[in-house]
DNA sequence: GTATCATATGAATATAAGTTCATATGAATG
DNA sequence: CATTCATATGAACTTATATTCATATGATAC
């Protein structure tokens, strides 16, 4: 790293562009949420209806439990929402921004397996 | 779960929609890489420009290793490329959807942090 | 109150993932 | 061609995280 001193000027520059620490690690705390297939097909299946916990564990063919943990986290993060009917408890997505945000990943990956197929042409 | 019957026809409709596995699967693999605050930071890093891997190292704080191994992941995953000059090697974005994922993201926590304050009041 | 059903939760376990350390590669330079 | 500098890489270690299992809670119905 003897070179260091070189980029000392652009080094300057971007640290100030950084977000705060604290933004960072909630932005990858929310991304992360999103990193987890059992959580994203959670969400895709919320994505269509509201559903209890039983329902979600039959569809995506998991305990449970495996399902209420994951609620849990969903709810902690406010991506969703419950509300209680009796014995049954509801989940449902909390917001529109949840499908934005992967709706956007979607595209990503469209658009990424277009580029891969003129590349093999 | 002695009611699962009576969610059987949201299930099948709900089954429907739902992606498939692969999809899923290259979704939460690509928030995934979101979901980490070093990769988050040398993602930043890059959006004001292109920088060497001991740059990177220094900008953040963290050894040069810790910094190759999360490049090899996000080069792999195509969200960065990079280019060599002589000794040193050059990473930059791969596209700007990375800009706009992150985006989303960035707006997400903005609006929630907005509606926290307006309950506070 | 007791039994039952839906859900939540804590602890244990298993697995994934990030960092470190030592070392390898690969280009430039004398 | 030996040395130096920038980067890459494999293995070990560590920490985080998802699932399971057993059990608790909380509502309903009898």
């Amino acid at each position: 790293m003897s070179e260091s001193h070189n980029h000392a000027a652009l080094l300057d520059l971007v640290r100030h562009e950084l977000p705060k620490e604290e933004m960072l690690c909630d932005l990858a705390d929310l991304f992360k949420l999103f990193g987890d297939t059992t959580r994203m097909r959670i969400l895709f299946s919320l994505f269509e209806s509201e559903m209890c916990v039983c329902a979600i564990a039959e569809l995506l063919g998991m305990t449970q439990s495996a399902i209420s943990h994951q609620l849990k986290v969903l709810k902690q993060s406010n991506l969703i929402d419950c509300r209680r009917e009796g014995k049954t408890i509801y989940y449902f997505l909390a917001d529109n921004h949840v499908r934005t945000i992967i709706g956007q990943g979607f595209d990503h990956l469209i658009e990424e397996r277009k580029n891969k197929n003129e590349e093999n042409i």
